[in-house]
DNA sequence: CGGTTTTGACCGGCGC
DNA sequence: GCGCCGGTCAAAACCG
């Protein structure tokens, strides 16, 4: 296996995160955020914390079912994070010297770096589209490389995230995508699956991702099949770590990328092949270091059809939520700026 | 027409 | 100082 900045590769297990610490500190935790956003559109509500938990753990569980930013930060830091120093930011219960301001957690954030090795599917098509929108800004020729390596951009204005995507040469079915620095946008409907975009006046492009990838649609046969993926995440001293691979989804729920509008959706069997998924708006936090890719689908069915049903998201939880709720972009906002 | 891709040029870091 | 290399810039081409 080849490597990244130039160290071994080794495998390791995910490590079980340890329960989030309570928010006092900006964080990027996908759970934590939903605290807080919970926290603050319930005005302050007492209540058995145990029992909103519980019932959090449910709704988190609906939308994400991945590894969270903790699963990754420990992971690397289990394998030799380093000097990039991914143990550093959401460290709430880091001792004396941790960083806690949100310009250092930023900083930190920002000199990120990690790693994904997608292995792509057998016909060519690949994971690699991650729920991004890119734009590509190069494309070099590597010594001792046979493949190219092109260089993305996040299209959104505010944000300086980067990746690079090169085709393994050890292995040609495998994309290793480097992700590089902060997304610094926010969309709740990211956890939504019920609220459609806005109109966007003109169509984005899909070929975000090298020319040859096709957006991806992640359904029952690719996920059964052979080709399906692995991903390896490998940080900052190119110590791999095995993220799960998507995990095969219960029989009514599959995972796509919208191959109109090139966001991932949630959709189930019964509208599988009318491909008119809900709609998740790119764009978020937890992408800059829980990619899509990175994620399981989700295990509890999600449903969608005729783009008037929405997703029960509250069959599994009590928990409400007003979708038009700016809490998250003010939360993430407000700790940014 | 606006956004994206392509691609050669340019720049800075690094090793010799 | 020089050359190599990787990363970025920017103008032109492309595309819907």
């Amino acid at each position: 296996m080849e490597e990244e900045e130039g160290s071994s590769t080794s495998s390791v297990a995910v490590p079980v995160p340890p329960p989030p610490n309570k928010y006092d500190s900006w964080t990027t935790d996908p759970e934590e955020l939903m605290m807080m956003m919970v926290d603050e559109a319930a005005v302050q509500q007492e209540g058995p914390r145990r029992r909103r938990d519980s019932m959090l753990n449910k709704l988190i569980s609906t939308v994400y079912s991945g590894p969270t930013i903790s699963d990754i930060e420990s992971a690397l830091s289990f394998t030799g994070g380093g000097d990039v120093d991914a143990r550093n930011y959401n460290n709430s219960s880091a001792g004396p010297g941790a960083l806690s301001s949100p310009e250092k957690v930023l900083m930190s954030k920002m000199e990120n770096k990690y790693t994904l090795k997608i292995k792509t599917c057998g016909n060519g098509s690949s994971l690699a589209e991650d729920g991004y929108k890119w734009r590509k800004y190069g494309q070099k020729s590597i010594k001792n490389s046979p493949n190219p390596r092109s260089y993305y951009r996040c299209t959104n204005p505010r944000c300086n995230a980067k990746k690079q995507v090169e085709r393994s040469t050890d292995e040609p079915d495998t994309l290793v995508v480097t992700y590089e620095g902060l997304h610094l946008h926010y969309t709740y409907s990211h956890f939504l699956h019920h609220q459609q975009p806005p109109p966007q006046p003109k169509k984005p492009k899909l070929g975000a991702g090298p020319p040859q990838q096709p957006i991806v649609v992640m359904d029952d046969d690719l996920l059964h099949g052979p080709a399906q993926q692995d991903i390896i995440t490998t940080g900052p001293l190119g110590a791999a770590v095995m993220a799960p691979a998507p995990a095969p989804p219960p029989a009514a729920a599959s995972f796509c990328y919208d191959l109109d509008d090139d966001v991932p959706a949630f959709f189930d069997d019964h509208d599988h092949h009318h491909h008119q998924q809900q709609h998740i708006t790119n764009g978020g936090l937890l992408e800059d270091m829980v990619p899509l890719l990175v994620r399981r689908p989700c295990t509890t069915t999600t449903t969608t059809s005729a783009g008037s049903t929405s997703p029960d998201l509250s069959a599994s939880s009590s928990v409400s939520w007003n979708p038009t709720s700016p809490y998250i972009d003010m939360a993430i906002l407000s700790n940014i700026f």
